[in-house]
DNA sequence: CGTATATTTGAGTGCTTTCAATACAAGTGG
DNA sequence: CCACTTGTATTGAAAGCACTCAAATATACG
């Protein structure tokens, strides 16, 4: 498989074969890491960023009374802390879900790859605001939609996201989550996500059984889910 | 007053006097814009930057059904979308609550500041980062809290924000939301928000009345919300 | 002073939660 | 290889938080 992070930026902008080549290059360090396992805690100080290559992550945060709340899934040429460039702490924890291959790129190979390749740079923050528009829909979607549709959404845009690093095949994706991760996404408690998933599947919207997830008709999941990718930003990135 | 954008980034950055300058200089143009203004729509495709001076302005995006997902407050200090350096397209809309200065800054200057300044630009980004702390804050809150815990943890944020660009005076500052604002931005309706605010007055956690929100005790509130100020990133920024 | 906007109150409904129990699959250790 | 543990999915019934609808009151503004 080509390296996701230049398949994800190649939607966006016209890599030089050099470009591809130093992208390629920050992954040369990479371990393949254990289900569940933390990759990042929040107060950590990390001095190395952290990219998905392979796998799924959770970006989340621990409640008081012991809930969580994941606020973000990571998914191959993600990056995991593209934020510890300027900011010191982190303000919540990574984890993984499934076992996941992670580049570990030293802070200082990136501030050269900045210094040397101001394009690439504005390309690693074009992915950064995506991230943050992606926030936003996030946000819209636990304030203003009901269960279903929310499910719905979340769908909508893990088979954008993944199709855009070139992992969907056909109708179908792998999406290693279980309700309870679901729900813990959503705002829900996962024995509604259960009861949503079973009308979504009752509706012959998808099939989702082993990690697999099949998208029956898509146009009609975006259309009931009101989802529009505009939010993923997939026009070319501005480069001056 | 000061400029609140300098006031900003001195909490976490030590400026230079030149610096300060080239900040305030930013802010050169100005114009007072009339309450509900839309300042920026989707789709717009900005070729200069805003900033918000005096007033309080709000992100937000507009729902098929007719409903509205508030995504941020923005206020002295902020800037509306610094994004548009990389992005093309506004993929939501912007406006004033009240009455509103905004600073128009052209794109190019601030890529000259970028060229010229890069630790200021290295300030602009931490600024951007922390917004996305802040989204990711909203997340949690959407999430996982109760109306109550909700409303209460939005009122100790934005008590720490204007606090922040020194537009705190004793225990209260100027909130110019309605509670139609304050729903739409909680994913509550206005008559539940309307509730949850008596039940706060009634606990002596607040006053809010002609758009002055005291904050009666402070610890408590913070403690009963969960709040914890560390998403803001208070902490020195990295400058290498 | 009239009109528009914002706040407040009440009653009834419903989406989602909570609590509990069952079924099922996968992995572990004896 | 089986008993056992653990995590995940599923189902049912009851409770509750927040919503909807509707109307009244208050406030701001021209």
């Amino acid at each position: 498989m080509d390296n996701p992070l230049v398949a994800k930026l190649e939607n966006v902008a016209d890599l030089t074969k050099d470009q591809r080549e130093v992208l390629r290059g920050l992954c040369d360090h990479a371990r393949v890491m254990p289900p569940n396992y933390d990759i990042l805690r929040e107060g950590d100080k990390p001095n190395r960023l952290h990219l998905i290559l392979e796998g799924w992550a959770i970006r989340y945060n621990n409640l008081a009374d012991g809930s969580r709340q994941i606020t973000a899934f990571l998914i191959p040429g993600d990056f995991c802390d593209l934020h510890t460039m300027v900011l010191q702490q982190m303000d919540h924890s990574i984890a993984t879900l499934g076992p996941a291959k992670i580049a570990y790129i030293p802070l200082q190979k990136l501030h050269e790859l900045i210094r040397q390749q101001p394009e690439l740079a504005q390309a690693l923050w074009w992915a950064t605001l995506v991230d943050e528009g992606v926030l936003r829909a996030w946000i819209v979607n636990l304030g203003r939609r009901d269960a279903f549709k929310r499910t719905a959404h979340l769908m909508c845009e893990m088979y954008e996201r993944m199709n855009n690093v070139g992992l969907v095949a056909g109708d179908q994706f792998l999406m290693p989550l279980t309700q309870v991760e679901i729900a813990d996404s959503l705002g829900l408690t996962p024995v509604h996500v259960n009861r949503v998933i079973q009308k979504l599947r009752q509706d012959k919207l998808i099939v989702f059984e082993r990690e697999q997830l099949t998208i029956c008709d898509i146009e009609r999941l975006k259309r009931l889910s009101d989802f529009d990718p505009a939010y993923l930003h997939p026009e070319h990135v501005r480069l001056d």
